[in-house]
DNA sequence: TTTAATTCCAAGTAAAATGATTGGAATTCA
DNA sequence: TGAATTCCAATCATTTTACTTGGAATTAAA
């Protein structure tokens, strides 16, 4: 019941972005060495929330990644979505494409997996890029040390 | 993000043994028929559940399985810890003993794992064997088809 | 105009997890 | 005594995961 690293990484290099809106475009390198992550399994993730439409992209020198949209536009939501595929803890209840169970209508623990299903989605699809600057900030005004991650 | 099927056979099983609750030792092979499960495979889940204390056996000729407590007093989470271990979306917020991060203090992304975490909790957490049996007659007694699953 | 920095693209790959299967020993009821 | 059952240990094929490798295309800066 874990998210795979696609999901984890893919929320750290977003968030990152979301940071750095406005700066112009951020290479990747600099954001895989912010966030410890392989710059090249890292540009797998990114060409997924590209072709999604999450991210832009420039390309040659000085190029690099910006957020396609402002970070109170982008949920937690639409980036696991883009890099884990549809939510639910069993295919019966996948979100979009439910791979239908012929006993749907009368399973029981189907109800159960529903619940779950719905209680991620409520959380992941409340939470913006922009409520996790402001963590940030608050974080950072606190005196912590941060480092963008 | 999906359970492996040794949280989602498990809750099958235990679900099965609800419904039978009082009836004396269910064997493996009748719920495994029931749910439509390898029994060899469900056997191992339910050694899980036995040493967990959450199921009692009974070896020998018409002999199997029963519930260790009433079904009101096992919940979802019960279960599914005990047949997929800890839970959460990353190891750094997992139950009981994360694999601390050291940014754990500073660290805006494991926020939103928390957050994801405690949701699944409190959901499993709230839901019984016996919310899940009186969903059956629910269901059963609206007319339509059931067999226990 | 060259060079360095970058994105873009396509394969390959080692290790781990998943979802079983196989085979048999021990126990108990009829 | 035999059939039904739990108990136990090992093995295994497949899939998924989390990368790595290698290089082409593009562009800013020197």
């Amino acid at each position: 019941m874990k998210l795979s690293t696609k999901g984890r990484y893919g929320l750290k290099a977003m968030y990152d972005l979301a940071i750095h809106f406005g700066d112009g475009p951020i290479a990747l390198k600099n954001i895989a060495e912010r966030q410890r992550i392989s710059d090249h399994y890292l540009e797998q993730l990114v060409a997924t929330l590209r072709k999604a439409g999450l991210v832009k992209s420039v390309r040659g020198a000085q190029g690099g990644y910006m957020l396609a949209n402002e970070p109170k536009d982008i949920t937690v939501g639409d980036i696991i979505r883009t890099l884990e595929g549809p939510l639910g803890p069993s295919e019966c209840v996948l979100e979009d494409d439910p791979t239908m169970c012929h006993n749907a209508d009368c399973c029981v623990t189907r109800i159960v997996w529903e619940k779950i299903r719905i209680s991620i989605s409520d959380v992941i699809d409340s939470i913006t890029l922009q409520d996790m600057v402001d963590d940030y900030y608050k974080i950072k005004n606190k005196g912590n040390y941060m480092y963008y991650i």
